[in-house]
DNA sequence: CAGTACGCTGTACGGCGTACAACGTACTGA
DNA sequence: TCAGTACGTTGTACGCCGTACAGCGTACTG
């Protein structure tokens, strides 16, 4: 197994560990080198240093000083481990106070303070979640970000629905970014270079006739952020339809 | 390395690759054994029949009755056979003729084109693209879904501004869907059976009283969709928005 | 017909997650 | 007080991965 992605393990035991329940220390045998908080801290630290990729047990276990197979004996294995630094982020994330101020701008923050998230720790857009890690992080953001949806006029279900729906699409912006970012780093070549190299190649098969709409407004894209993909103007753009939607759903509701 | 994304190498051969590019096939040697497309397709069945992880490139070779480093004749890294397979793909998507139509249809249309190869092809949604791969599927692919645009009444660049956040959007839900499906594959654990596992754990430390919206929201979506999280039904509702975000920056800009 | 460019292959390296058994420690119950 | 036992820690090892490299044979070139 490679688990980039999250636990498939005993689900009551990634609960229990993503709320430390008690009843999961021992009291028998000697006393343990670290604790929970140590891994997963060592482990975040790692991921914001060097990227998700870069984690792996060995590698986190040397940060503490410890040999690879003691990790296991906090944490049942990597997909747990990717569980509990998630949660850890998101309960650590700040939230803004906006209360008082129009729904619209509530949910903007929360979209904000999303993209923060991955700023921060551009590798939490990129683990792939299997089974919602619910831990304390988790629930604790989900209530701050339903406050959000406060008086807005939506029914509970539909408020979830147009929070998964901004949730999603911010991820995906912040994954799309990072990846960028990582293809920058690991090559070595920038946006400007990798189109020098590509460029005369391509052109020699793109043919515009064949391709009108692609080949003119892919160039108007292009120049117009100054690179093929500027993730940051998409996030913006995005957003501000998924908004707008958001608005329309909630006038026609108040209508009826 | 253990590439799950697609090629940092030199973008100039992978251009050539994708567009089979007959400069980068010799005349001397021995005669090849297979061909670039037979490796493309061995690749694919593959990641269509058992996920992407079972993309390996020695699994591919077993397919097609060859060495593990033969394929190297055929293809620099894993990365660029990622490349080709994402290629690949897209060009074979069937491209609905929605001529006459109003916008709004041709937009939504090329939506569920997506959503159908994302159905037949979940592995397409999971690859990480860290360069746009612009082989001749993708041009023509997105020659295609930008005419659902003509005349609307966008400039240019706003019409590669939804285009690229319908399919960000279309993409992470898709993602999300794989990831479903594959952790009930992987763990034998359906959605049912790990909120029976995880539920009363769970329901220990998790205090209404101090998560009323979570606790209340989350089962009532939970109740309205019958389990944690739908996916077919979050696309449906995010799509709609976007094209209602879509739809007001289309009137906004037929008033000015 | 010699030279050479190239396809194919076996072996090997360094990495990964983690199973397993050995060993030592600290608590438990008699 | 002193076994007995539960448990933490560790070294070794297995089976995967991507792929570097060198050897070998083939088919084209001059």
């Amino acid at each position: 197994m490679s688990p980039d992605r999250s636990s498939a393990g005993d689900p009551a035991r990634t609960v229990a560990l993503l709320w430390r329940d008690p009843a999961a220390v021992p009291r028998r045998g000697p006393r343990r080198a670290l604790d929970l908080d140590a891994v997963v801290a060592a482990a975040v630290a790692l991921a914001d240093a060097e990227g998700l990729e870069a984690v792996t047990m060995r590698r986190v276990a040397d940060r503490l000083g410890v040999a690879p197979m003691s990790l296991y004996t906090y944490v049942p294995g990597k997909g747990e481990l990717l569980d509990l630094m998630l949660d850890a982020v998101r309960a650590a994330m700040p939230r803004a106070d906006t209360a008082g101020l129009p729904w619209q701008e509530r949910v903007a923050a929360v979209a904000a303070e999303n993209l923060a998230l991955y700023a921060d720790h551009p590798w939490a857009a990129t683990v792939s979640t299997l089974r919602p890690p619910l831990g304390p992080g988790a629930i604790a953001r989900y209530e701050h970000e339903l406050a959000a949806f406060d008086g807005c006029g939506l029914g509970d279900v539909e408020v979830d629905d147009c929070l998964t729906a901004l949730l999603t699409f911010v991820r995906a912006c912040a994954r799309d970014a990072a990846a960028a970012a990582e293809a920058v780093r690991d090559s070595g070549v920038d946006d400007a270079g990798w189109w020098a190299a590509a460029g005369p190649v391509l052109a020699r098969h793109l043919d515009p006739g064949a391709f009108p709409r692609a080949t003119r407004i892919g160039a108007a894209a292009g120049a117009a952020h100054g690179s093929a993909h500027d993730p940051v103007h998409a996030h913006r753009f995005g957003l501000a339809r998924l908004l707008d939607g958001f608005a329309a759903l909630v006038e026609a509701r108040g209508r009826s």
